[in-house]
DNA sequence: TGTACATCAGTGAACGCGCGTTCACTGATGTAC
DNA sequence: TGTACATCAGTGAACGCGCGTTCACTGATGTAC
């Protein structure tokens, strides 16, 4: 799942050599991506930070798009694969309770890059269809896995409201991913604590807890 | 705070006449920024949509810059103009009770173009500092108030709790907003009862509700 | 072990194009007397 | 009401530049016999 087989956007990647190389030079690529932003890539700005000439890049990828397309293909998986180990239940790496699950997915919120590479993803999913879709099975995924992860704590909630605490899960993991690195003013503890225990309400409350308004 | 008074970006604008056509211009450039996103606004594609010769565009706008930041600016003041009369007391418009607010607010992320042009807002925000801090000070301004109405319906609550409160309230409805705009699969009519719920629990749930993890 | 050859990895020059910006210009509109 | 002039609104050509892409090329590495 990591590295496609099927030789995906790219050229080479035949040999190991040839496969490290073109992870180096997607490390520059998303460097850049990170830094300036997608308007502001270009294949000489990715060959200058990757010290390599224009013509090289073009030899593991050949236009914009195949290089475009492999960095971010490589940000969703390379997300799937973290968030997976937390919301699997055949790994050992599971957290014991919700709430440390929780926190553990926050905590993978701190690292800046990976959630401004996101915020590039959602406004270009808006104009690529390639990306939208490669975007939306993300998601997919992502649910699912969430999805689960509630049936097995509680089993007295019906498989339709499974999938709607995980969507709105998601939706609260990913708001949360986005001010959190600073898109708004200030984080506080206080915010912090009142997000986790939202978030695990979500998840872990009985059946008839969260099923009708409260006011 | 709808036009500032001191000309903003463009040059013109003294005139009434000028004004309409400043605004149809913005229109043009939003609507490109909608169809094509922010890598593909040039000022030709902007004028063309317009209907407008280049040289007319930049006797307005004379670089990109001033009118990418016009537009942007007008999003965030218009989006926090709906918002207001939603959340402010001294208003007939605000809803009977918090449940029906939230309902109007999920309505409004009904129009796609909103939506799709906050996400360019937030990828551009992380590589310009002028959008950052335009968009920093939109999401205090509408967190200061759903705070203010927190604070009206639970004066049970800590000046910090509601500040809280407001933030993952906030986190929640941006997150919300991505999601339902279509980023991942499906919407279904399930998935919005619970984050309906979910969003009035936490703006009008009592203290001791909310305030420590359950599991 | 040696030779011939194919593929792989990397180079460098050149192309046409769309871009933002500059600028001199023209006609319309308003204002002063 | 008429004239002179300044400002406003809009035009159109030209600029230099960075871009993605093409392509012919060279040296290194692997493979077959």
């Amino acid at each position: 799942m990591n590295t496609s087989p099927t030789t995906p956007p790219g050229r080479p990647a035949g040999t190991e050599k040839g496969a490290l190389k073109r992870e180096a030079l997607l490390d520059a690529a998303e460097s850049v991506l990170f830094t300036a932003g997608y308007a502001e890539l270009s294949m000489r700005a990715v060959a200058t930070a990757a010290q390599v000439r224009l013509g090289h890049l073009q030899y593991y990828f050949p236009t914009r798009a195949d290089l475009v397309g492999a960095v971010l293909a490589r940000v969703l998986s390379r997300s799937l694969d973290r968030l997976q180990p937390l919301l699997d239940p055949d790994t050992t790496v599971q957290p014991p309770d919700t709430a440390a699950m929780v926190r553990t997915l926050l905590a993978e919120q701190e690292d800046p890059r990976l959630v401004r590479l996101f915020t590039e993803l959602w406004a270009l999913a808006a104009h690529d269809d390639t990306v939208a879709s490669a975007v939306r099975g993300f998601y997919r995924d992502y649910q699912d896995q969430v999805s689960a992860f509630v049936r097995r704590h509680r089993s007295d909630l019906s498989d339709r409201d499974c999938r709607s605490r995980a969507a709105v899960f998601t939706m609260l993991m990913e708001g949360a991913s986005l001010f959190r690195s600073g898109i708004a003013d200030h984080r506080s503890a206080a915010t912090d604590a009142e997000l986790l225990t939202l978030a695990t309400t979500l998840l872990s409350a009985p059946a008839d807890c969260l099923t009708e308004p409260p006011d």
